[in-house]
Formats: structure tokens, C-alpha cells, sequence
DNA sequence: CTTTAATTTTATCCTTTGGTAAAATATGTC
DNA sequence: GACATATTTTACCAAAGGATAAAATTAAAG
């Protein structure tokens, strides 16, 4: 998981990669993505605070100065991690396409969004760490990026309504709605664990839980 | 906000108070409360982790070794917050009562819920940070007591069902569903600020986000 | 007023943590 | 296989952070 491209983020402050020298070597993205991946658990539990480089280094299995060698401070770790999450986060919102029914596009992008809680729970949980700790680091990007983004598909979902296709619903409250509901499953999975001892890696479970939400939601804003 | 009493959580580990002396005289009062404020505001943004006391104790404005002479230990003063904290995210659910209106009642249950979100947003973010980062504290009360009531009110919203007062959901995801959406709008806040501007402290924001969640939910979920 | 108990301050300690320097080792290229 | 470059290790450091001790101050009781 590194999709990392050209992402609004501050990309890549300085220092890191500037001259952009020869290409990453084998070993260069294998560590890299090791020390994403053991970055991107540590972060989900303890936050960006919280997180010590020490814990990550210890689960990417190299020495910290090693690991400092590929991300030069903690921060800059924290904000490769996020980038990474943000792109495959948004990806499904920008696909609401208003020519299609809403009934097919709004279920598919619910689909995608649980899909999303199936596949990288605890890439979700560092993102909404960062939000529920006030965005320190994302808030530009949320009040740049993904407002033009919302606002364009808020414009869609009104488009249906007024052709009568979607009951009168505010788009905004209804997006975040689906956030809310998909990601729940994925943030707060020890909960949903504990009450029920099963998690969106089962698939039955899975099914049952996509099912469940779609029929409520969509039920609840058909005509 | 210090609701606390005989709560499920470790009831006073040891030292702290443990003799339980004279009753707390107007200053104990007065800092403790003074202290779980700030506790929970950075709790709410650092994590359990990321928290430090410095920043707690000047916020509560005063001396770190001052405020340690009322809470022992950082991971006492985490604990308080959080007793404080689940004994009002619990109590509306506690509520539910099977031989009301299923539209009734769970109208109530999302109106109290959503008011939470709006009287204590701070807590929820603390509420949320826990169980995002595993519930590395909570985890033996969700695993009990938080386990034990919900399966309480599952029954009752089954018995709804067949009743034939409500369509055929799974009363787990109907709760769940509803925790997301409501506790969504204060621990996302900032995200809900940078799209739209708004807070639930917005009273006509309030009312309106009250409405939608319940007309699409109800919707979805009455025959 | 004293005397006693509660509260606050000051000084300090030890551990953790992010980060650096520089030596050592491995990898690749000609 | 020698040279250059990339990677890893070892040894540190300074600051932050949780916690304690003990002196100083304030409040309460008699």
C-alpha cells in the first residue's frame, strides 16, 4: 500500500528525496513500505503524539537511526502515512458520477467505502485520529482540497433531487452520513468486537453489515 | 461535568483518596473539576499517549506537582476522565423502553445522543481516541457492562420487529448505526467545520442536523 | 492566636524520546 | 576484486516528561 503521488500535501517539505537522485532501489521501497506499514499501526493506536519512532522502528524490524535514514524525523513519517490514506480515502468520492441513477451511485459508493474499512481498518483509524485530534496537520487539506471536492458532488446529489430521483435530502448531511456509518465499522472495530465479537474481515459479517446499511440508507432517501 | 459515582471502571484503584477521609472541602472541589476540564480538552486532542501533564496542568493553571497532589498518576487522571465521560455516553441508551413506540423512543434515543454531540463534544473526542487506539482502558467494561446493556436493548428493538411496529433490522447495526451518525458530528467536527462552516453549538445548524439524521434514519428503519 | 492539617511551590531525579555523528558493513559497477 | 555509493550499526546527546521529596505557605479548628 503506496499509492503516494502527486498529493495535495506539502509534498515532501525538503530535504527527503529533494534532488530527486536516481530511483528508489529494491531495498529503498521494500523499507519504505515496511516502515509505512509499521508506522501506519503504531500511529493508529497512539496518534501522532503519542507514536514513538522506537515502537515503529521495532515493528519495521530495523534500528531507529535506520529508520530515521528512510524519513528523516517524525513528523515527515506522519505526514507520508497520511498522504498515502487520504488518496485511496477520497478516491471513491470523486467517482459519483450524476448520469447514472443515484439509486446505482450511491450504492456503489457506499460499497466502496466499507470496501475501504474492510481492507485498511487501521489506515482508517490513523486518519481519524488525526481528525478527532482537531486535523493539526490535515485542516488545510480539508478546507482546500476536499471542500471543492464535497462541494462538487454536493451539486450532484442535488441534481437528483430536483429531478425527483432522490428524496429531499441536504447532500452534505447526507455524505456524511455514509462517512460516518462506513467508517464506523473500521474505527471503532474493538467496540463493534467486544458487543459482537466479529469484525468486516468476516465475511459473512462483511455482507450482512453493507447489506444492512444500504437497505436503511437507501430506504431512507428513495423517493 | 463530574457525574461520577460507583461506575464500572476500577473504582479508585488505590492510594487516591482511598481511606476516603473527610469529604472533599470547597478547594478539592474546585481543582479537581478544574483539572478534568483540562484533562479532557487535551486528552481530546493528544490521545492517552500524547497527552502530557505540563499541558494539562497549565491549562488547569497551575503547577504540575500541584496537580499531581490531586490526581497520583497520569494514567488515575485518565481514568476519572474517562469514568466521567462513559457514565453520560450510557445513560440514554439505558433508556429504551419496549413498551413505548419504537418511533418514540428511538426518536428520543437519536435526540439524545445528538445532544451530547452537542453539550460535550470534547468528551466524545476523548470517548472516541479510546476505542480508535483499541480501547486499551475500556476494553474489560465494553467487553462486561457495556456489552451486557446492549444486548438488553437488542431484545427490545427484536421485539419491535416482530411486534411488526418496525421494518426487519438487525437491532446491532441499528445501534450502531445510530452512534455513528450522532457522535459522528462531534468527534469529525473539525471536518464538518472545514466543509461547512458550521458546529452543532450553531443552534439552527443543531436543529437542522437533528432532523435530517432522524427523517433518513426513520425512514429507513418504520414500516 | 496557635496549632494542626491541607495545599502549593521549588528543586530534582530518572526514563523516554527524537535526533545526530561517525564508523562499519554491504551492494553494485567497472 | 577495487572503488564508490548506499545502507546499517553503535554510541551519543539534549530536551521532554512523569514522578517524588521536602520545604513553604495557606486554611481551618480550637
Amino acid at each position: 500500500m503506496t499509492l503516494n503521488q502527486g498529493f495535495p500535501l506539502p509534498a515532501e517539505p525538503d530535504a527527503d528525496r529533494a534532488g530527486e537522485k536516481r530511483r528508489d532501489s529494491r531495498i529503498q521501497v521494500r523499507n519504505r513500505e515496511k516502515i509505512l506499514d509499521a508506522a501506519t499501526e503504531v500511529f493508529s493506536m497512539y496518534g501522532r503524539r503519542g507514536a514513538t519512532l522506537d515502537l515503529i522502528a521495532e515493528k519495521a524490524a530495523m534500528s531507529k537511526p535506520n529508520l530515521l535514514y528512510y524519513f528523516s524525523s517524525k513528523e515527515k513519517l506522519y505526514l507520508a502515512v497520511l498522504r498515502d490514506i487520504l488518496e485511496i480515502w477520497l478516491q471513491p468520492l470523486k467517482e459519483l458520477d450524476e448520469r447514472e441513477s443515484p439509486e446505482r451511485e450511491i450504492s456503489a459508493y457506499i460499497d466502496q467505502k466499507i470496501r475501504f474499512s474492510q481492507l485498511y481498518p487501521t489506515a482508517s483509524r490513523v486518519f481519524a485520529n488525526e481528525i478527532v485530534a482537531g486535523a493539526p496537520v490535515l485542516k488545510p487539506v480539508l478546507d482546500s482540497y476536499l471542500r471543492d471536492i464535497v462541494k462538487k458532488k454536493a451539486r450532484v446529489i442535488r441534481k437528483w433531487v430536483k429531478r425527483g430521483e432522490l428524496a429531499d435530502v441536504d447532500p452534505y448531511h447526507l455524505i456524511m452520513m455514509i462517512w460516518a456509518v462506513t467508517q464506523h465499522y473500521a474505527d471503532f472495530a474493538v467496540q463493534i468486537d467486544s458487543l459482537l465479537g466479529k469484525s468486516l474481515d468476516d465475511g459473512r459479517f462483511y455482507n450482512q453489515t453493507r447489506k444492512h446499511i444500504k437497505r436503511i440508507l437507501m430506504r431512507g432517501i428513495l423517493k
